[in-house]
DNA sequence: GATCAAATGGGTAACGTTACCCATGCAGGC
DNA sequence: GCCTGCATGGGTAACGTTACCCATTTGATC
């Protein structure tokens, strides 16, 4: 049943053999522990070079450490995401750290069976960005493992929080199109079936930001919501629900880029012109949206320092620390030109 | 030091325990094996459920399978790779095995590092999309675990391949534009320090069908190859190279989406207009490339199919099959609105 | 009713690593 | 010269699971 005929790997045992030290030695020089002449640790480097050992994991697992953290995402759709990663690897880069992903989904259900998966791999740690899950379960997971949430808003004394601060951001957007002289300006939110308090979820929170600031301007009456998804497809169909109102609003700001792209379709197949008939502004300031053909305003929230200090976070916590840490990035409008003064015949 | 005071997990004696079985009864009812009555499977199950408890995958490790598949893929910017997931994701749906992915990344040395870890890590078996690795270290791999290489032409006799028939996509496009009326086409392929053989390489296949297509055709004089990345600053940079020409091409066709929108881009700096004055085709059929404002015309590739069969390919080697595998999926052109005859002046 | 095979259940030794302890040698202080 | 403490090295028992074997019971066959 052997279908590979592996060559047995090379093991601790191995190296101490070849290196005329005791295992314990060998298991030292990989941990960087105390009790080790600096002539015995070159010794034994030398040895784990020439024999090309490496740890098990598993097998350090089940004692120690798995020098592994776990990096659980919604999906791998929003470039966004690829931001986070990068910050993350940067930080764990020269740490000894792995870092692995998996797919969380779109239901709870899947989500709790990915993140136990990777506690049941034993991972070090465990950064969960926009979690579905309810406060509780990430408590749960919380205390077995050290964890760091991302992209949520809560205030936990078990885990770390990393997010943006999505409330000014979107007030960034909406007083930006105010200023422009729009007044009929909708927004594009998502739902989701998370089991969070509302109040900690970014799409809500931009959605709330959203209505404050068309209320503190006393556009109460033009507050529009459609409720989609942040992807392609909702913003397409947000911006069709949008643009069937009349009078159709002058402005649609997207919770997400991805939704805004949708929407810009949306705008483009109506026949109408942006940012002549129509502004549109987004969230994330991913990649695309700075395309000199897309040219979409939007948020600014830097992934990659998220992504790196949810990474210094968590190994902080993995080191020992207990306390909890809360920490936000301030966003910044990227005003680029799918956003302008409405047209002469719409401004009022 | 215990900075969580972590309960102690449920293990396997803890439910043998309960159930008033042994150990090894337990562990034969989790792993299915022979040599149980099903009213002890009941009972086992029964108390499994009861205390919660979940197999320690780095225990397992030790002895047996972790259940567990890792994908190493370059990035996580290609939305592409998301169909991949996607397929392999619902292929691996109920068999009990999990999916972990790894980045890659951009040099061979950091690819080495992210596959290694997913060996120490005691993975059941390996994917890897679009390695940069040369033959003789996927089959170094693929000797110490089950491996399945996607993306990639080669035939070995150590793993199983899948991918998208490069040539005949390539094709595709360029008779397109060639039947359009097009004759100075110009391609945008990519550049990577990969070491693989280069006609194993799928941007590599696509030029070179490119370019035999154009030769078909009596167009050798017309040949024209900016050499960037499949991204979408690669795509800019490529086109402005391009449309540097003089004269200019009149259709664009980029190896990949991405670089097609980058391409896009530029084209739409020039003061150019798309597809009045200019055609551009990308490859991938990404679902950006569906928006009505971009319309892109690209080559269809069924990435859902191909990561379901690298998943199935996958579990099949793990089960035991020895003997090497190859499938490849026949690709499909989507024409939209990017791709037009060209225009008058500039058709001859 | 004796024999044999199949079905069922369990005992035990790994797997590779680390945490915890102990042993030795040597320098320094009285 | 004896004690103390530190530096250095190693021995050993886990960790949780599975593979391999053996023991017992049951059922079938002659």
């Amino acid at each position: 049943m052997a279908a590979h005929n592996r060559r047995r790997r090379v093991t601790i045992a191995d190296v101490a053999g070849h290196a005329q030290v005791s295992v314990t030695a060998v298991s030292k020089v990989i941990r960087n522990a105390y009790g080790v002449s600096p002539a015995m640790k070159d010794r034994v480097k030398a040895s784990i070079e020439e024999l090309g050992y490496r740890p098990q994991a598993a097998a350090r697992g089940m004692r120690g450490r798995t020098f592994t953290v776990g990096l659980m995402l919604p999906h791998i759709r929003n470039p966004f995401f690829a931001d986070i990663l990068d910050g993350l690897m940067e930080q764990l880069a020269d740490t000894g750290y792995q870092a692995i992903m998996i797919q969380g989904g779109v239901t709870r259900k899947v989500e709790k069976q990915a993140v136990d998966a990777l506690v049941d791999r034993q991972v070090d740690g465990i950064i969960m960005v926009a979690p579905l899950a309810g406060r509780a379960r990430l408590e749960e997971v919380a205390q077995e493992v050290p964890t760091v949430v991302l992209a949520r808003h809560e205030r936990s004394a078990l885990y770390d929080s990393v997010f943006d601060e999505d409330d000014i951001g979107a007030e960034l957007v909406v007083r930006h199109l105010i200023d422009l002289g729009h007044r009929r300006i909708a927004h594009i939110t998502h739902q989701d079936n998370s089991n969070a308090r509302p109040a900690d979820l970014l799409h809500v929170i931009r959605a709330e930001a959203y209505e404050r600031v068309m209320r503190e301007h006393g556009l109460d009456d033009e507050i529009a919501i459609a409720k989609t998804y942040y992807h392609e497809q909702g913003g397409y169909d947000g911006a069709r629900q949008l643009l069937s109102r009349s009078p159709r609003p002058t402005a649609i700001f997207a919770g997400a880029d991805q939704a805004a792209f949708g929407a810009l379709a949306a705008v483009h197949e109506a026949g109408l012109s942006v940012p002549r008939d129509l502004s549109v502004a987004g969230y994330d300031n991913t990649q695309l949206a700075a395309l000199p053909n897309i040219a979409l305003t939007s948020v600014n929230q830097d992934g990659a320092v998220m992504g790196g200090t949810a990474g210094r976070l968590l190994l902080e916590r993995i080191q020992g620390r207990t306390s909890a840490v809360r920490f936000s990035v301030t966003p910044s409008l990227v005003i680029r030109g799918s956003t302008a003064p409405p047209g002469r015949g719409e401004a009022q």
